[in-house]
DNA sequence: CCGCTTTGTAGTATCCATACTACTAAATAG
DNA sequence: CTATTTAGTAGTATGGATACTACAAAGCGG
């Protein structure tokens, strides 16, 4: 029997995906966790052949239970769902061991497919998202101050550029002060910017934000 | 019997909408569209008694066709379901007509609260929209807001989104950081920001830098 | 396979910014 | 023509941010 995992903030987005999961695989057993905490938990606690997750829920980044998830599960496949287009999304959580990456406006039977092909352990990416990625590979892949962040520091910036304040987002990552100031402080190195409006600034016109 | 029409580009949302509504409201007639021009076309062939809609759709945007429905049918409450949180869109919003204003992470029953306040005619607002709310009439509402400063604030406020540090600032005044301290709050308080980064953003969108 | 670099994390001391308050001059309301 | 608000300016106390440093784990270069 089938046996799916769903990770995401919004309930409405769980429900959703879930009819559409059971209109194709009717026999199927599904879960929902609302945040990365839970997820890891119900990975931990019960067998799964699929977990389906957002980027970006409360707490902990869903990239970053990805990579707590590969770390102690490498077969069990991952798809990533999220609402952001943008390419280094996509290409952090492949990188990061997601075995596809949609995005939410994604038709239902694009998912099914999706759920289908990673089932058989194979990869799936969305034609629009492989042909954002064909840009990060030709062109001028690797002169994007951005790219050369990890994937902290790329998370921090973001807040950073969104107008959160440090302490915020320590609150937000349950880390310290310190730590997302240190943070700060490389990431401003890396992209040679000095104050968070620059960051602001820089957010924009890369139309990161 | 019931008859509900939903509104929204992702597939994956209408679903889950649905399945919560349906829980409800087990007996309701719920019809889904996934554009503006198929709402409104939805809306003139049948009946309805309320329509549920999000804003940001492709094409014409939700704002619009909320305001067409309410121009041919003022009595057909229009729930509004957005992924954002800013108050100008629920100000917006609800000064076209909306019924009530949510964003996409409600929980269930709220929603579910939502729609049953707004068939008996009256307006459902959540808890945090309408914090957000209050502000936006308290301070100077309706004339550009970086009009109503001073031209000492005015001056700080460029600086600032500009990227210079209070005390930057300070020292190209010759005057003392607790001064242009004093300015900055008195002009984040008359703009309704909170943040660097936020004024920075305001004056790319509004061309002042 | 072994250094060297990067990444993730945080403490301590210092520094900068803010909240709160206050005062004067100018403008505006009544 | 007085009373209130707005603008310009700053001090004191406090809270939040940064610099510097450090260290373990992971990754990479050779």
């Amino acid at each position: 029997m089938l046996r799916i995992l769903i990770a995401d903030d919004h309930s409405v987005v769980r429900k959703g995906l879930k009819q559409i999961l059971l209109d194709e695989f009717s026999s199927a057993l599904i879960e929902e966790v609302a945040d990365a905490e839970a997820l890891i938990k119900k990975v931990i606690s019960s067998q799964w052949d699929v977990v389906i997750s957002d980027l970006s829920m409360p707490g902990r980044s869903g990239l970053d239970a990805l990579q707590q998830i590969k770390s102690s599960y490498p077969n069990l496949p991952v798809l990533i769902l999220s609402i952001h287009p943008e390419e280094q999304y996509a290409l952090r959580a492949l990188k990061s061991g997601a075995s596809g990456y949609l995005t939410k406006d994604a038709a239902p039977d694009e998912l099914v497919k999706a759920v289908q092909k990673i089932l058989l352990g194979k990869k799936y990416i969305s034609q629009s998202i492989a042909e954002k990625l064909a840009n990060t590979f030709s062109a001028d892949a690797g002169i994007n101050p951005h790219e050369s962040l990890s994937d902290r520091e790329f998370d921090v910036m973001k807040q950073l550029a969104n107008g959160k304040s440090v302490s915020e987002i320590a609150d937000m990552l349950s880390l310290s002060v310190t730590t997302i100031s240190t943070y700060r402080a490389r990431l401003m190195t890396k992209m040679n910017l000095k104050s968070n409006s620059d960051l602001t600034r820089y957010a924009i016109e890369n139309k990161l934000i």
